[in-house]
DNA sequence: CGATTTTGACCAGCGC
DNA sequence: GCGCTGGTCAAAATCG
């Protein structure tokens, strides 16, 4: 936009007027000559005007430049409006949902698992032609940025989503339990992919990924305990990437948050969940429970032990030493020595509170472990002994 | 015939 | 560098 034509305009109407008053100018200047002052005054003040009518324009071109950004907020803010209505929408119409996408958000994979939504694309129809990037989840400044930045942008966010994604995968939780069935019925479908003789086990170890959806990162690790081949202890690793049905929601989100929890002590944030110091502090509220901590785990792992009465018991946190924070010891409010590789029989306050996040994990997995009698029992009866058997969620599922 | 399982080969990490 | 071990790949076999 030429600013000089709208300015210009006003320039000419400055000088006509001034060619108007060309008798009074001279009057004026017949003034002058006894008063010199007013004549640099009047060539300063013609300059200031001009330099005025400059800033004037360039202030007229900013004032465009912000409507226009505000018009690309404006957009944007509808556009996440509107996203989250949808969502909102989403969640009345399927409970089961709600905890799936909860849980699923935890993990690395959450962003594609929102992105894979059959949203339509919102175009923007105010405030101009502008293209205006209205992902839901990206920024807003996107649309204004050149194709190299956004590059660069969307480079920084697959690095970051790949470096949390190796991150999650390599946490681990593993549920030890009693059963005759060569596996535990999760709710997942399974491909085994490799099965490998373990040392100091005569069992073989199966390893099996999830079929469940294209590109799943889940995988898990099935084996019989080398003392009791009666014990299945069963590795999940990773995050699923997919809906779920509700009878492996629960499961899944159990994982993914003790995953998450284990994590939370050296992640940056895990939306609300605890760090190991409160999960340890969380599980233990009870004289009865124990907590033993390896560090010889070569990945973080949570283990639920569901092998012994509910009066016994126990959630093993391990740490590799790689991982384990500086501030373990702190976790049981007694020293520690970290090469030391198990410490049990730890006490903790009965009277610690328990934050929703880990009542509706153990919730969820109560209601989703029905499938297997055994293997439900067990887990109710853990999580009973776990909560104090005061969560009324957990009560009403595990009968 | 497609999906799943089996199984030997291959690779990476780690300790010596 | 070498061997061991855990984990994954992929071709062949098997299953429904």
């Amino acid at each position: 936009m030429n600013m000089n034509s709208i300015n210009g305009h006003q320039e000419m109407d400055f000088f006509s007027e001034d060619k108007k008053s060309n008798k009074g100018m001279r009057n004026q200047e017949l003034d002058l000559k006894t008063t010199p002052w007013l004549s640099i005054k009047k060539e300063d003040l013609t300059m200031s005007l001009e330099a005025m009518q400059a800033e004037l324009g360039r202030m007229d071109e900013e004032n465009k430049r912000l409507r226009v950004l505000l018009s690309q907020v404006t957009n944007n803010y509808n556009t996440l409006q509107a996203h989250l209505l949808a969502v909102m929408q989403q969640r009345d119409q399927s409970g089961h949902e709600v905890v799936q996408r909860q849980f699923i958000d935890l993990g690395p994979t959450v962003n594609t698992a929102v992105a894979d939504t059959d949203e339509p694309s919102h175009s923007s129809t105010a405030g101009g032609s502008q293209e205006i990037s209205t992902s839901p989840s990206n920024n807003i400044e996107v649309g204004s940025l050149g194709t190299e930045e956004k590059e660069k942008l969307s480079s920084n966010k697959n690095n970051e989503q790949a470096s949390q994604e190796a991150t999650m995968r390599k946490a681990r939780v593993s549920v030890r339990a009693r059963s005759e069935a060569p596996m535990i019925t999760d709710g997942c479908q399974w491909r085994k992919y490799g099965q490998k003789m373990a040392k100091g086990n005569p069992c073989p170890r199966a390893y099996y990924r999830c079929t469940m959806a294209t590109g799943c990162p889940v995988r898990k690790q099935v084996q019989r305990c080398a003392d009791d081949r009666s014990i299945l202890i069963t590795t999940y690793e990773g995050t699923h990437n997919h809906p779920l049905p509700p009878a492996a929601t629960a499961m899944a989100s159990t994982t993914s948050a003790a995953a998450s929890m284990l994590l939370s002590g050296s992640m940056s944030s895990t939306d609300g969940l605890m760090n190991a110091n409160f999960l340890a502090r969380t599980i233990l509220p009870s004289t009865s429970s124990m907590a033993t901590i390896s560090a010889s785990a070569p990945f973080p792992t949570v283990t639920l032990d569901l092998t012994h009465s509910s009066s016994s018991n126990q959630l093993q946190l391990n740490r590799s030493p790689a991982t384990a924070p500086s501030s373990l010891p702190n976790i049981f409010g007694q020293p520690v020595v970290h090469n030391q590789s198990k410490f049990t029989g730890l006490q903790m306050s009965p009277e610690t509170h328990r934050p929703s996040t880990l009542t509706d994990t153990v919730s969820a997995a109560t209601a989703a472990i029905t499938a297997d009698p055994n293997f439900s029992a067990a887990l109710a009866a853990a999580i009973t002994s776990i909560l104090g058997g005061s969560h009324p969620t957990t009560n009403a599922t595990s009968s």
